[in-house]
DNA sequence: GATTTTTGGTTTCATTATTAAACCGAAAAA
DNA sequence: TTTTTCGGTTTAATAATGAAACCAAAAATC
């Protein structure tokens, strides 16, 4: 096989997002991350996967800056995983990830987990609106090519 | 290897989405589908890939009823590949990644695509919020377990 | 302080997934 | 009628993944 082809150089955002955290692993790291494990056991326990690959996709997630190795708050010589700024905004992906599962993938009554706000226990909404308030969908939006230095 | 690990049992809406366009190629055949692509070839030359694999993704994609085959609208017997209604809800998720890399995936005068309101030419918004419109980030928030039937 | 267990990996090997390239029949275009 | 395009399938080589065995250092236990 040669290289999986890179989309660092494509200009769309999107697949440039999809090139750091388009794997299979990688999103539910994240994940985890944002559900609060931190450590290599804790990621390798909860997903399953084969130590090999979580080593590597952490040492991605970490060169891309959106997991940081940070000394354990315990204060011994262990590491943990912590999300970096950068990795907090992937929020908006996770919830919208969420919201999609939720209408197309469970039974009606199904059980799921619900991410809510902390202060009033209610749903957590996700709006994609134009610059008035007004919301929209795909069909009323349109890409536009923003040169160089703009 | 074992058959992947399959999350179709997962009670997180996250993972289940990612069970279902979280592998490496099923995503940027979302963005094309949403930029307009509609058939075989075009996906094949726009992204590249190898033509069994993108055979395989179209048929997922199609079983999971996130696009469909329709008879092409020029009349003749070839088909081409639309998104259904719930592919269309994937529309925020495709927003998240997009913004996610505008921010931090771009030199600051990068030439990149933007997407914008048809109507007012201003960039689309994305918001989370808690019920009461007050905006929210990660740490405001908590994963509730919802049981069955409610 | 010595021993045992846990943690966070690395290495190896087998299996699966992906790729590129060649090939193909049916439909469309010339 | 012939040629080209389209939408694949097949095949063989290569890369990615997984499971299991292994390991050193740190932490916990005795």
């Amino acid at each position: 096989m040669v290289a999986r082809k890179s989309l660092k150089g494509d200009y769309c955002p999107s697949a440039r997002s999809l090139d750091v955290i388009g794997d299979w692993w990688s999103l539910l790291i994240v994940r985890d991350a944002f559900d609060g494990l931190t450590r290599f056991g804790e990621f390798q326990k909860s997903l399953g996967i084969a130590k090999n690959i979580l080593t590597e996709r952490l040492r991605t997630l970490v060169a891309s800056g959106i997991l940081e190795l940070v000394p354990t708050s315990e204060g011994g010589t262990r590491m943990e995983y912590r999300l970096t700024a950068m990795g907090k905004d992937l929020f908006p992906v996770m919830v919208a990830l969420r919201k999609f599962g939720e209408r197309h993938l469970f039974a009606p009554a199904e059980e799921h987990s619900l991410l809510v706000d902390r202060a009033s226990g209610q749903p957590v909404q996700l709006d994609i609106r134009a610059q008035d308030g007004r919301p929209i969908g795909p069909d009323e939006t349109i890409i536009l090519k923003v040169p160089e230095g703009e």
